[in-house]
This record gives C-alpha cells, structure tokens and sequence, in this order.
DNA sequence: CTTTAATACATAATTTTCTTAGGTATATAT
DNA sequence: ATATATACCTAAGAAAATTATGTATTAAAG
C-alpha cells in the first residue's frame, strides 16, 4: 500500500465544505478548531485542515444559510460552535452523496489499466 | 443512487493532472480533443473536461518533462499527439497512488454515520 | 450552396479556493 | 518566564479552474 505523508495540497481543494458539513451531521455541534483537529486526527494527519482556509469557508457557509453558531465561554477564552440548519442538513446529504458519486466515478476512471480491453 | 448531471467544479479541480496522466498511461498517445471526448464518454458526461483547462495542463505537463508530443495532419487539420516521457511514467504511477489513497481516506471521512460509535 | 455543428488548436480575463502570513488573546506545561 | 497549545480572525498572494474569445478545417443539414 502506498503511504503518504500529507495529501499534495490541489487534491483537497472542493471538498473542504463536505467534509465540514459532514462531520457536522455526524457530531451535532463542533467549533472550529476541534474540527482541524478531528480531521488531522480522523486522517492521520494526511488531511490537515488550515484555519485560513476553515474560518472562511465557516462564515461563508453561515451566510449562505447552511450554518448557525453560538458562542460559550470556557474560563475568558470563547469557543464558536456551528450546527447545521435544517437547510444545511439537506445540502450535507446533496453534497456527501455528490462526493461519494464522484469518487466512484474517480476510482473508475484510475483503474483503466493498459490495454486490457477498456475499448 | 444518486444520480448527478454533473459535478459541481470545484470537486474535479486538482484531479485533471492526474486523469490525463491516466489516460495516456492506457492509451499511449493521444490528441487534447480526444482527451476531452474519452472523459466525457467514460464518465457519462459527469465530467467534462473544458479546453480551457485542458490545454494549459497539457503544456504545464509538457514543460515540467512529463509528456512530449509530436504534430499529425489529417489533411490540412493538425492533431497534436501526447504520450508519456519515461519521468511521466513515473509521475503517473505516483499520483495515481495519491489519488486512490485520497479516495479512501475521503471515503472513510464520508461513512461516518451520525452518533453509531465512531468516537 | 450556405449555414450550422463538430473537430482541433490556442490564449486572456476573471473567479474561486486555497496557502501563507500575519494579528489578538487565554490557558497550560516546562 | 517562556514556549506551546488552544481559539478566534483577516488579508495578500498563488494556483487552478471557468468563461469568453479567437482561428481554422471538415462534415452535416437545410
């Protein structure tokens, strides 16, 4: 098996939003730095997640609806949770079963193997 | 199933590389507008290769060593053939073990089933 | 026979999405 | 005391696509 170190960095591109909208489904309610962690953890460290490309993605996908937040104090430190709105529940199951699409689409496409009668 | 027309664009950005460097490992040599034709045919049409992206990529690829390519008339027409350079050879079997390694790790990110054990 | 669609290449402006780098602040471990 | 971890945030820049063009040949359709 192949074993990589982290995944070169145009790979993740589009897919950061499902896979914070599906955590999300899977966990209820999370802050963000718990979901950096929950992934590198989740990835073994292959999928790390950059908080200058989380909080963005966070706020966008707050404005558009997706999304809603609360803020709790731990001490004087705050932590933002996010939850999915019932709008953002449904655009997680569109957007994980359109990964899960593609990704079987992908697997396809890479297991060609060199004239073996792909014609 | 879930059934898609076609996939929204920002899941195949960073894959193109990869997807041509595949083809050409199964086909030997091909022209950019065959590229674009397979791809659509292979995948039903969910993903469409734009020339746009296309042709850029193929000259990135050409420049960095990974593919040459060489000129054909049919008739006054000109096809532009690539195929693989023994560095794209290489570059190919890497990022294809990338890729499917990333395919996986997504898949398990994907399954997690809301609150059935995965703590 | 003329217009439309398909084949076949290419580039440029713009947009999207991420990286890199920076900033603030609290809590904990050394 | 200082470094590391936690926790939020934004802005400048890079990367990779989209969209819009442009050129030109060939085949199909009206």
């Amino acid at each position: 098996m192949y074993i990589c170190p982290m995944y070169s960095s145009e790979l993740i591109k589009g897919t950061l939003k499902t896979i914070v909208l599906n955590l999300l489904r899977d966990k209820g309610k999370m802050y963000g730095y718990e979901i950096t962690q929950r992934v590198k953890e989740l990835t073994e460290g292959k999928i790390q997640i950059t908080e200058g490309a989380l909080y963005p993605t966070l706020h966008a996908l707050t404005k558009s609806g997706e999304l809603e937040s609360e803020k709790q104090y731990i001490g004087k430190r705050v932590r933002k949770y996010y939850s999915l709105t019932s709008q953002g529940q449904e655009t997680a199951s569109q957007k994980v079963n359109e990964l899960t699409d593609f990704i079987n689409t992908m697997k396809f496409l890479l297991d060609l193997k060199p004239n073996l009668g792909n014609a």
